[in-house]
RNA sequence: GGGCCUGUAGCUCAAUGGUCAGAGCAGGGCGCUCAUAACGCCUUGGUUGGGGGUUCGAGUCCCUCCGGGCCUACCA
């Protein structure tokens, strides 16, 4: 049995996320997930929310809470639309948890250890009004290059100029707009990942099946100019993991904690920590799927992310993992995803452009946005939504393609058999045809599936749905029954074994849907079809099943039109 | 500015350098009547962004131009 860890990029606290975060990293990693659970494969699936840094800070004090208060609130915001979204995750932790700390403050101690941190003493602004140190692009000003006047300190978006926040004319504080700034030296802590760059460029050089979105990202950071440069992990903030060279005070270094990105990602080993805590299982349980020598050597670890977060998935973290000199797994497979964006234009937090995750939901059931997401997932380029794409594609191969299926046949059923699995008959040259049609293409699937390929692996559950519309088509049982109703019985039979084979094909893509259709067949075998011709047997004669409720409600022209209107910006 | 990705049918996308560039949707025709006016079959539709080159052979490799997107290290 295989053993597979899987991490989806952990999403920021500031607030509710849109549809494109959903199917960047969470919605795929569940996919993958669920399949591996499904083919009897044991998974651990571990997400989080990550709530340090700025606008973390910024976030809790807009809404007028202590940040520890609104992260919580979050938190739980987050993990209930999760839920609701069917995100089968066996921990959603958080980074702001004590395990997080003490893992982040071991990795800072033993990178300490192995000379690969250097203290950095710098200048950076700090504004009195705020009582804080700004990032850079926290301090806004006029130009020197074009003028403009709102440019950030990090760069002019007039004219993209790269800036330093002293070169801005007239800066100021972006949170209060105070101009009353100061630069004060400053302390911190760089992670020497140039020392490693030997290292990881070979570890890059290795992974040749990667996406090539993955690998060119990694590749640029390492050859850029001089090459990969140390990164500042520390921060002078409150909210945070304080600095700590293992258990013991780092001298110097009072009053600050570790980067975001710093602990963010030692939050995946620490959600699995959080996960064997809470279910009161013992350490060993979580370091087997994350330390080579307490056995992890036959665990299979996929990342899965937006395409922004892969510097730090293939430089900052594995240069955290290498530099500690321990034994600590590092990633297999990173699945990278371009963006999803919105009617021809990005979607907006800010603006309140597109869709987001609690509005989703609110106006239709999970399964209609994990499919269309799923099998639209942004893998070769960023792709786009529209409502006119969405409503067809839900409405062709949800409602009319899985969803009527299920339906006529069962109601064919009932009206002429009564809702029990129906006796009698045996497969002819057309029943065979079917199964070994549908093994085909069923193993296509699992091809896709194992290999990450969504849309190929959507494309795919699809065809295979279509094979059932086809069958009863040919087959005709509405015929058969006038003049070998034996025949019917068996065909008949064999379309609601059709839906169980459904059932538990489509679970990794439409729990939700796969739940009911198995109510509905009154079972749940779930196994997994290894083979075709004896999966189509499990539901037996004598059987007794309902005919469920519509399966998939389409959307109507008239709820496509209010949604657009509603979701075109400024959010209410 | 630099780097990377991308451009294929009206739309969304496929195609280890190798038959006639394929699917789904949309459009057109026919069939079926079990079904959510659903399903099935057939079908229209292409100078693969433009131009040049390498090759027996290019959607695929090289050069160049045009369009779209992303990244560029203190947002995360």
């Amino acid at each position: 049995m295989a053993r597979h860890l899987i991490t989806s990029a952990i999403p920021y606290i500031n607030g509710i996320k849109h549809l494109g975060n959903l199917v960047g990293s969470q919605l795929p990693a569940d996919l993958f997930a669920r399949f591996q659970r499904a083919r009897g494969n044991e998974v651990m699936f571990v997400c989080a929310t990550d709530e340090h840094g700025t606008p973390a800070e910024l976030a809790a004090a807009k809404a007028g809470k202590p940040v520890d208060v609104f992260c919580a609130e979050m938190h739980q915001v987050q993990a209930n639309i999760a839920r609701r979204f069917g995100l089968s995750f066996d921990h959603f932790g958080r980074s702001s948890s004590p395990q997080n700390h003490r893992l982040t403050q071991h990795f800072a101690g033993k990178l300490a250890e192995n000379g690969l941190i250097a203290e950095v003493s710098e200048r950076q602004v700090y504004s009195n009004a705020d009582g804080r140190f700004l990032p850079d692009r926290y301090i806004e000003g006029t130009c020197p290059n074009c003028g403009y006047d709102k440019a950030r300190g990090d760069q002019c978006e007039n004219c993209t100029k790269q800036l330093d926040p002293t070169d801005l004319i007239e800066p100021r504080s972006a949170i209060s707009g105070s101009t009353d700034l100061e630069v004060r030296e400053t302390k911190h802590l760089y992670l020497r990942q140039s020392a490693l760059r030997q290292e990881l460029s070979e570890w890059i050089d290795s992974k040749t099946d990667w996406p090539i979105l993955t690998t060119s990202i990694a590749k640029k950071w390492l050859n850029d100019g001089e090459g990969l440069q140390d990164r500042g992990i520390t921060r002078d903030l409150d909210w945070g993991v304080p600095v700590k060279k293992g258990d013991q005070p780092w001298p110097g270094m009072e009053g600050k904690v570790f980067y975001v990105w710093f602990d963010a990602p030692i939050e995946y080993i620490a959600a699995t920590a959080e996960w064997a805590d809470a279910n009161g299982k013992p350490a060993d349980e979580w370091r087997r799927w994350w330390r080579l020598d307490e056995g992890a050597g036959d665990v299979r670890y996929t990342q899965f992310m937006g395409k922004d977060n892969v510097p730090f998935h293939t430089l900052s973290f594995p240069a955290t993992i290498i530099g500690s000199g321990e034994p600590w797994k590092l990633v297999d497979y990173i699945k990278s995803f371009n963006y999803l964006t919105y009617d021809g234009g990005q979607f907006s937090t800010s603006q309140g452009r597109g869709v987001f995750q609690d509005q989703a939901l609110s106006i239709l059931p999970a399964d209609y946005w994990r499919w269309w997401l799923l099998s639209h997932a942004p893998e070769g380029s960023d792709s786009e939504f529209t409502w006119e794409n969405f409503q067809q594609s839900v409405n062709k191969d949800l409602a009319d393609v899985l969803g009527n299926f299920v339906s006529r046949i069962t109601k064919f059923c009932r009206s002429k058999f009564g809702e029990t699995i129906p006796e009698g008959g045996s497969y002819g040259p057309e029943e065979q045809a079917l199964v070994q049609a549908l093994t085909t293409r069923i193993r296509a699937y699992e091809g896709f599936m194992e290999a990450m390929e969504v849309r190929k692996a959507a494309n795919e559950l699809r065809a295979i749905w279509v094979l059932g519309n086809e069958y009863l088509q040919s087959a005709a049982p509405w015929s058969t029954f006038k003049t070998d109703p034996e025949k019917a019985a068996m065909q008949v039979r064999l379309g609601l074994n059709l839906i169980r084979l459904y059932a538990v094909l489509s679970q990794p893509f439409i729990p939700f849907a796969a739940d009911s259709m198995l109510a509905a067949m009154r079972t749940d075998d779930r196994a997994w079809p290894d083979d075709v011709s004896a999966a189509l047997d499990t539901l037996p004669a004598g059987h007794a099943f309902d005919v469920p409720e519509v399966l998939f409600a389409k959307i109507t022209d008239e709820q496509r039109d209010e949604w657009q209107e509603r979701f075109k910006g400024a959010r209410a």
